[in-house]
DNA sequence: GTCTATAGGCTGATAGAC
DNA sequence: GTCTATCAGCCTATAGAC
């Protein structure tokens, strides 16, 4: 037994301000800030309610501290696309296959995104703001690289990107209310995550795919 | 004056009770169930908040009642196009519009369906529910009608239907933000609706026509 | 139907012992 | 760093006058 499990069995090696910060990520993610009350989060965390106001400075302080910690992650993983020299196509399938990495891996990213995206950015900082934008710029810088050289279609960049990025968020915000609603009554069993990867990179690279008659569809 | 107008100036013919729900809707909308208070909701609507126990029999009741009205209008319009028989490519085209022109007239539509994404479904009661679905059966219907004739790629619907859904409540939902990070900071200035709904059209046209070599795709 | 006053519950934060 | 006990504020709901 290590110093660090000499009090909490329930968890690993984890420090009480690790464990506070994953419980509270996950119930932030699935109820919100206001839905979340402190007490369930220390219970969840096997920790005492007290020590969020001692590690963290108060519940608000902890939600910021997660939200920090969330977009800089994600901000970091993108910023290996965005210095890639790859074909705009394979570059646009790697944004997909990464934000599907990261939403595996962390399913509070897409939905933390989301409820800001919701309340308007509240709670986002200007500290923040730069690395919330920069998600927001790399897709549209693909595609205009694609636009230049050819490779794509002339979309309108920004609404290309709130297309790829809103269907992203939402098959992930989605997949709990669908595993919920369950076999029976949804049309098809709850997809997989590499199902959906392939299908988006596909649709995007036809909906993108410059074809013979197609002089006239956009420019905005 | 008429009668209506007897106490509140500031409100139209709008009884108490519509004026309650009206501003409900938006704060509801705006900051989610726990981030309204009902003070807010009641001085929003130039009404004393006892009144919202006395029309609805609570918070609670009220934001039901909300959720209800908001589905069943939504769900009234959807059925035009799942009665339509026109071609599948043309009642896509018409089903974007369609959520668009909802949108626009009631901004809370896309932002309360993301809300009860978000919590899972939480707040949707049974009865409820088969609206919900229904909602998110018509994009399947058109896609399997599509592929039946041959004129839509073998596509899965459901992800098609995630991928657009997702699309259209993204865009209305991020449309505050994109506004507030103003004009600016943003590559491009806030995108027309109208803009958005042809560019999704054009965008799920093309990713769904099927060409020559595409024998490959999907199929799941 | 509408208003005032208030009750009652819950929540987040902190003081202080260990 | 952690815990217990407690408090002050806020928030919803209701009783009762008009």
């Amino acid at each position: 037994m290590t110093i660090s499990e000499k009090k909490k069995g329930a968890r690993g090696a984890e420090t009480t301000r690790d464990a506070l910060m994953n419980a509270a990520t996950e119930l932030f993610a699935a109820r919100g800030f206001d839905g979340t009350k402190v007490e369930q989060i220390a219970d969840k965390a096997g920790a005492n309610k007290a020590l969020i106001s001692y590690h963290f400075g108060g519940k608000q302080g902890l939600y910021n501290e997660i939200l920090a910690a969330t977009f800089t992650e994600a901000s970091r993983r993108f910023r290996a696309i965005e210095e890639s020299e790859a074909p705009a196509d394979e570059r646009l399938r790697e944004f997909i296959q990464t934000f599907a990495d990261m939403a595996t891996l962390r399913p509070a990213l897409p939905t933390m995104v989301l409820r800001e995206v919701l309340s308007g950015g509240l709670h986002v900082d200007d500290q923040l703001l730069p690395q919330f934008l920069a998600l927001f710029r790399v897709v549209q810088g693909i595609v205009d690289q694609g636009i230049e050289d050819g490779t794509f279609l002339a979309v309108n960049p920004y609404l290309t990107h709130i297309n790829l990025l809103g269907s992203l968020v939402f098959f992930f915000a989605f997949r709990p209310l669908s595993s919920k609603i369950g076999a029976g009554r949804l049309p098809t069993s709850v997809p997989e995550v590499r199902e959906f990867v392939k299908h988006l990179q596909s649709t995007m690279s036809r909906a993108l795919r410059p074809s013979e008659g197609d002089a006239d569809l956009e420019l905005a």
